[in-house]
This record gives C-alpha cells, structure tokens and sequence, in this order.
DNA sequence: ATTTATTATCGTAATATTGCGATATATAAA
DNA sequence: TTTATATATCGCAATATTACGATAATAAAT
C-alpha cells in the first residue's frame, strides 16, 4: 500500500492535486515570493536567503519549473530565475475555477 | 534528515503551505467536489463512489476537518460532511491575495 | 441487553518527500 | 589549459504520507 490510486480520479482532480503538491511546501511559496519581489533571481541568491543547502534550493526550484511555474535561463555561469506570468496566471484561474464552484445550502449542518 | 525546517520560514508561507498541502491529494479533490454536488454527504456514500477502503476516506476527511474547509454533523449512526462555506470563501481569498501580487517585468527570461 | 450499521482510530507495510554532502557538469576568468 | 564559480544530479538517511485490515466507539433498531 502507500501508493496514490490516481487512476480512479479523474484528469481533473489529479492535475489540480499536482499543483497543489508543488505549491504545498514553505520554501517553495518563499521562493516564488522571493522572485517576485526581486523581479527575478538567480539560484544562489536564493541559497543565501533561505537556509537551506544549495541541493536543496535546486530541487525545489526543479520542482517549481516541472510545472511551468518558474523558468530558467542561463546567464553567464548563473541561471537567473523567473516567474512565467503565463502559467502563474492559469494556474490561478483553475484553482478559481475550482472554488469558484456554487457551494449550496447545506442539508444538515 | 528529510525534516522541514518550518522555523526558517514566515507563518504565511507556512499556513499557505500547508493548505495546499491538505488540497494536494486528488482524493480530498474528489471528496470536496462530490460533497458540493450533492449539497452533503455521509462517509459511507464516498466509500461507495470512490473506490477507496472505509478507514482511508475516514483519514482524508479528517485531514479536510484539520483545516475546516468541512464540518460533519452527528446524524443518527451516520455523520453528514458539508463544506463551511465561510472558511471555503477565507482559503480561497488567501490563495487569491498570494496569486494577486503583482509579477513585474522579468530582468532576464 | 443484544444486534446492526456507521464512523474513527490503531498498527503496519509500501511508497514518497525532504535535506544534505559529495560529486558531476557547465561557464567564465585567469 | 587550469582554476574558480554556479548549478544540477546522485545517493542516502530521516521523516511523512498513503492505504488498508482489524478493532474500537457510537448510536439506532430489535
């Protein structure tokens, strides 16, 4: 046991759980708010900012680009980061969609 | 290891965090969405309609319960689960006010 | 009081995630 | 080319999550 039946859901209910996995994590959300107040940001800043181990940042920052959410792109020996304004925007729009949903009037509590 | 260091970060990035950590499995997806469509529901419809053992739907609904996104309501021998419509409308306000800040002009990608 | 039905909790095995040191890779500088 | 700097990946240990059977707890029905 131990392993996510994802087949009995549907599309739907799976992407939205995958993209609140990669959002479920507090250096993550400190790393998305990091650049987005410094516009941007290159992958060492963010080792000194946090304090976590230089590893550590690379993979989540591996996890944040596995959904779009973030790009990369090399400059010089750094990689500067990015929000992807696209992504960020859809991906909000479908958890709306997802709350969006009329909650009705309760039969009992 | 493998311990997140929840002290190095903010209580919003840690409250953030861990409500999309509650919504990050596609079964509390489902559980959340079956719930709004039938206005309420009892534990043992969701053991029926998802494919899922009774002790594990159990658990998920105790999760959705950690953050009161859900209520249930003694009923005879059964408990009716309905969403709180008032902590609904908070999280998703939350994640709102996150997705809000605004993305500026990227220096590099 | 006993039985039945429903839900919660416990214990456990399987799997996943987290964090880090070590190391590999890549680019710039000397 | 060698060296220095920045990032990615590997491997591993610690921790967390997931799912489920077994069992406890609760309340209705008999």
């Amino acid at each position: 046991m131990g392993l996510t039946k994802s087949e009995i859901f549907t599309d739907e209910q799976n992407r939205l759980a995958s993209l609140f996995k990669v959002l479920a994590h507090p250096a993550r959300v400190a790393i998305l708010q990091y650049i987005i107040n410094q516009k941007a940001c290159i992958c060492n800043d963010l080792v000194e900012e946090l304090g976590l181990a230089q590893a550590t940042i690379s993979q989540h920052l591996k996890e944040l680009k596995s959904i779009g959410i973030i790009q990369g792109t090399i400059e010089g020996k750094s990689v500067c980061y990015c929000i992807d304004k696209n992504v960020w925007k859809k991906i909000q729009a479908d958890f709306n969609s997802f709350f969006d949903q009329e909650v009705k009037v309760n039969k009992c509590c």
